[in-house]
DNA sequence: CTTAGTACTTGGCCATGCAAGGTACTATTA
DNA sequence: TAATAGTACCTTGCATGGCCAAGTACTAAG
């Protein structure tokens, strides 16, 4: 059976990559490469297979819009912003990520009670 | 195309979850209800149809292993504990998540940089 | 015309959360 | 002993979504 650490770190990038994606784009009109480059620097490893295909959903369920853009070196760009909807779901992904913060916090920061309570 | 925010924080947290019982298996010997307890407290909604599946997985790969314990109130209950490997796995986890968190803020509290870079 | 670089797309696989339903043991009540 | 309720654990099947790999299309350089 496979468990290995990236596997689980993966896991764990997952949920975030979502809310990642919709601050860079609601901080100023960007393409894929643009994102990719901005979470690569962050250290949040995404590649053009995951990015891509959330970027489509994003679109289809109304979250962001983009225009195309001529580009003097190469093809044109998909550059993408939010819609209403967009920033609306946004901040609300802001408060339920310090929910999860303090909820996981609480749990790896809190001590043993013992193991009192074995077959009561 | 289903997208709403249920959905999102369901995805944020299922990074989330096997850190968390592998921090609480961590600090004693407990079963299966006694984390659904813990991680409800904690606002991290899980089910037992997660739980179980989950917990068969990690004593399948090694990082947790169980003894039967009877109870005086019911049916005999699994009392999980970590195993060496499962140590090591979860300082390895506990770093992952200092990372994230640290990305994660860089990201979000980063402020716009202007859209000057378009047609580049 | 060929090669390289950039940008976007897609099909298929895999990991995993979850709903729903099931099994089994104990205690209570009649 | 029979029925009911509570507790504990397990399993099947589905949906979501990341990722790999391969493909399309446009531009630029030689």
């Amino acid at each position: 059976m496979v468990m290995n650490i990236e596997n689980t770190q993966v896991q764990m990038r997952k949920g975030i990559l979502e809310f990642c994606i919709l601050h860079i784009i609601s901080r100023g009109e960007v393409y894929a490469s643009d994102m990719l480059e901005e979470l690569t620097s962050a250290k949040i490893i995404v590649v053009e297979g995951t990015l891509y295909p959330l970027l489509t959903r994003l679109r289809k369920t109304g979250l962001v819009e983009y225009k195309w853009v001529e580009s003097t070196s190469g093809p044109p760009r998909k550059y993408y912003k939010l819609t209403d909807d967009g920033l609306t779901f946004l901040s609300q992904l802001d408060k339920t990520w310090e929910e999860l913060i303090l909820s996981t916090e609480k749990i790896i920061k809190s001590k043993s009670a013992g193991n009192s309570n074995i077959s009561k």
